[in-house]
RNA sequence: GGCGCGUUCGUCUAGUGGCUAGGACACAGCCCUCUCAAGGCUGGUGCACGGGUUCGACUCCCGUACGCGCUGCCA
């Protein structure tokens, strides 16, 4: 109820004021990677401003004066391109409401103190500046959580907050209501564990005789085991996703999911739609636990959705990151050889897994394969095949496909008898992609060999 | 401890007083099939608990429990 009341007024006061430009912010300080709540953070302040026409502001809070400033930013603007989540101002491209980094805004911190400690708001506390708070009920009329009173009366629970050390050096809540009112913030779009800091900014705001914005505190995602997600967490960082092989498209549907739903029971849509559907009052108000499957599983979705081309743009970038010699192999063998992959891996990861044989000669036989197939009673069937294979002219699927179905009646065997045998033969694995293929590929004479070699090897 | 927020299958969610509580992931079984995927079918598990309000509560109110957040001269 509180909550209904509470957004329509908040949209009530934007139709008030239609001339005030819809403008938000990601601001992450700079500690060398995107989290991924960070980015569902800036993700769903981007669908905001896309949804509404509006900017979206990048802003570096680096109050910390940590080194590499540099490289750890780059982390972050790098995880934010790989999702596709442009920023309109901030590092790199600049815009009319710079620097974009905090360091860089010292002058304007200072004068902005200059006004509270003239207004007698400020006070001097063994050397850091404190923050009178004036001692009143806040309401923070959240367009997510709804309006929420906070008693900040008693200051044995609320304390003055610091906003400056003694060493010249800002502190995050003071600096970060400067920015957000300089810049000309309208909405800040930020994680739930903000929303008991709320009360303190706006107290900040009124001081300076400033309009606080508009807040929406969205909810804050959980690891499988219901702690938060931590730096240390597996899968924590957008990094990690980008070096397992997943896809950004599918990565950033996968995070809208989480505290928002379109209501229509997909789950798999493309960004145009969500860009049209996404809106605050259609955000949840509980946490949610990350799920590593559900993403695999939507990643592999989208990945059975690439184009030949995509999905070979994709494969030969990763076999050359991780090591394949593919220089010494003909385009033609290289594509056709990825082509029988395509649409049976969900992320590029388990690409080179999957069919490194066909790139070396020097592959292991899965040993719980080599118990079960690599049998006395198949060792003439495995002979049979490779005599059939031998007297074949062309070596094709098709033709490779009857030879096998016509050797295994004679045999007097199901097909799958001496299929898995082969396999295991020429790949090492008993699982992988269509044998039939798979055989055209390697072709003939590869395929003897390493039949051969089996042969000799395992019987 | 204080303050704040939350609580629908294991997980993500739909649901705003009357539904056999829907979908998806995961899981199990079956089908398809050259393996693995994919696809098809089937199945199980859920409204945290206790009080109200109401003819009737998953839905509204109160309390309890649990979870999370804030309570920093971290952001």
């Amino acid at each position: 109820m509180h909550r209904r009341f509470a957004r329509s007024f908040a949209f009530a006061q934007d139709d008030n004021c239609m001339a005030s430009e819809i403008r938000v912010r990601f601001a992450p300080s700079p500690t060398g990677y995107l989290h991924i709540g960070g980015a569902r953070t800036a993700l769903f302040n981007w669908l905001f401003t896309r949804h509404h026409g509006g900017k979206f502001v990048l802003r570096i809070e680096d109050t910390d004066r940590t080194r590499n400033i540099e490289e750890a930013m780059a982390a972050i603007c790098d995880g934010l391109q790989w999702l596709g989540l442009n920023w309109d101002e901030g590092p790199h491209i600049g815009g009319d409401f710079g620097p974009y980094l905090q360091s860089e805004r010292t002058e304007l911190y200072e004068s902005y103190l200059k006004k509270l400690q003239d207004g007698g708001h400020i006070f001097e506390d063994q050397g850091a500046l404190r923050f009178r708070s004036p001692r009143e009920h806040v309401i923070v009329d959240d367009l997510v959580c709804g309006k929420i009173d906070f008693d900040l009366s008693n200051e044995q629970t609320h304390p003055d907050m610091t906003i400056r050390r003694p060493d010249g050096s800002w502190i995050f809540h003071f600096v970060n209501v400067i920015d957000d009112m300089e810049m000309k913030i309208s909405h800040v779009i930020r994680g739930e564990d903000h929303l008991s800091n709320t009360p303190k900014h706006i107290e900040i705001f009124r001081a300076l005789g400033a309009m606080p914005p508009h807040y929406a505190h969205i909810p804050l995602i959980l690891n499988k085991d219901g702690s938060k997600m931590s730096k240390r967490d597996e899968g924590a960082s957008v990094e990690y996703y980008i070096k397992r092989g997943y896809l950004p498209a599918a990565v950033r549907n996968y995070l809208c999911l989480l505290g928002w739903s379109p209501k229509d029971n997909r789950e798999k849509i493309n960004i145009e739609e969500i860009i049209r559907l996404f809106d605050l009052n259609n955000v949840g108000r509980s946490q949610a636990t990350f799920d590593p499957d559900k993403l695999h599983w939507l990643n592999g979705e989208y990945a059975r959705e690439l184009s030949d081309s995509e999905f070979y743009a994709l494969a030969l970038t990763k076999l050359k990151s991780s090591g394949v010699k593919i220089d010494n192999y003909p385009e033609q063998y290289i594509q056709s050889a990825l082509q029988t992959c395509k649409g049976k891996i969900n992320t590029f990861d388990k690409l080179l897994a999957y069919c490194g044989f066909y790139f070396t000669d020097d592959f292991d036989y899965n040993p719980e394969g080599v118990a079960k197939h690599f049998t006395a009673e198949n060792k003439p069937r495995l002979k049979a095949v490779r005599d059939a294979f031998s007297a074949l002219q062309s070596f094709d699927a098709a033709e490779i496909e009857t030879t096998l179905k016509t050797t295994a009646a004679n045999l007097g065997v199901k097909v799958g008898a001496i299929v898995h045998p082969t396999r295991l033969a020429v790949s090492g694995s008993n699982i992988g992609p269509s044998l039939y293929h798979l055989l055209e590929v390697l072709g003939k004479e590869k395929v003897l060999a390493r039949i051969d070699r089996a042969l000799s090897k395992f019987f």
